[in-house]
DNA sequence: TAGCACATGTAATAAGTTACATGATTTT
DNA sequence: AAAATCATGTAACTTATTACATGTGCTA
């Protein structure tokens, strides 16, 4: 009868939620989707996504069909009333944010420790990595507005993507400052 | 005698090596200076630092002192030469990039399941906190130039500074973007 | 003398990745 | 016939946070 309250949970729940709201996938294709669409700020696994969505189905936020169509065995997820509730709560309720780890910035910070022709080339390539990130979005930008327009959505995906080119342009210009002074320092 | 390779290892042994390479330190003082130095991109817990100092000190990374000074019980921790060579090759070493989870980013993407209102909520609140960051990291670079003026390495540290302005900048005209599409919208 | 800062450490818990295990169907 | 893709799931391991446990010394 009481349900226990489940502690601070993950978000893995919430995504799956999300994705679940777009219309009934499997796990597999979730895994796919994701790829598809929220892959440039979020990731699941198989070993995350399968044990999530059975314990969703345990509570009642999505129900299952299995699907023997003759063919393979696949099991499909649809979002109940239960699940599209939680998924508006937890839309409504504060972003968490923690302090983000960042490997190059902790390399850069100790870099008089180590050479410096190898401090420079972290940068260079991170710069390269943006570069091709930032076609990358231009391009899913050019794209989704192409093949969605109209779709009530399609403001909200648009923010997505161009939180992306914002920040990919800016850490670009970061680049080239850095390198501007590693070429003073020598 | 042999030594069983400890696969892909994590980072905060090298975080630790970084910062001792400023000094001898106990794991007290890594916390507290974690919070003045790196703690804009860096984060360890006690539940962390001290385990992984110990093991440090068994592979020979560094060496403990033990300080009763008719005082407090404290254990210092310095580099040794094994210790100040592995944090120069992890330097040298290409970072490891993956995909950041953004829960904004997740919230956003599904926004049209949610209240209007609700979305733009979220954007204000990360504008704000996104100002209030901005002007940390600016009085943080005023003052690490006039105190650190001619330190060889301020130029990295201003580097990592400049990172989070560059990037705090960007994303504060990307929610400007974002409320005026709110505005649009309704 | 109460409370805070200093100081170290462990245990429980959480969260997630990777590898493994299995098998069907479709494509080359 | 082999290889790729579809499809589900578990087990082992890694990493990290939080809470707990313990105790000292300084200051209000």
């Amino acid at each position: 009868m009481s349900i226990e309250a489940p502690a601070a949970r993950a978000t893995t729940t919430e995504s799956l939620l999300g994705l679940l709201s777009l219309g009934p996938l499997s796990g597999y294709e979730i895994r796919q989707l994701i790829d598809e669409s929220i892959g440039n700020f979020w990731t699941e696994s198989f070993g995350q996504i399968y044990p999530t969505l059975k314990r969703m189905a345990a509570d009642g936020l999505v129900s299952v069909e299995e699907t023997p169509d003759g063919k393979r065995r696949k099991k499909t997820y649809s979002l109940t009333d239960p699940g599209r509730e939680r998924l508006r709560e937890w839309l409504a309720m504060p972003v968490s944010v923690q302090v983000p780890r960042n490997e190059l910035l902790l390399k850069l910070f100790f870099g008089n420790r180590g050479e410096r022709s190898e401090m420079q080339r972290l940068v260079e390539t991170r710069r390269d990595l943006l570069t091709a990130r930032l076609a990358r979005l231009r391009a899913i930008e050019q794209q989704i507005t192409a093949d969605h327009a109209g779709h009530p959505a399609l403001p909200f995906w648009l923010m997505t993507v161009r939180y992306g080119t914002a920040e990919t342009t800016a850490l670009l210009g970061w680049c080239k400052d850095c390198l501007t002074t590693f070429k003073e320092m020598s």
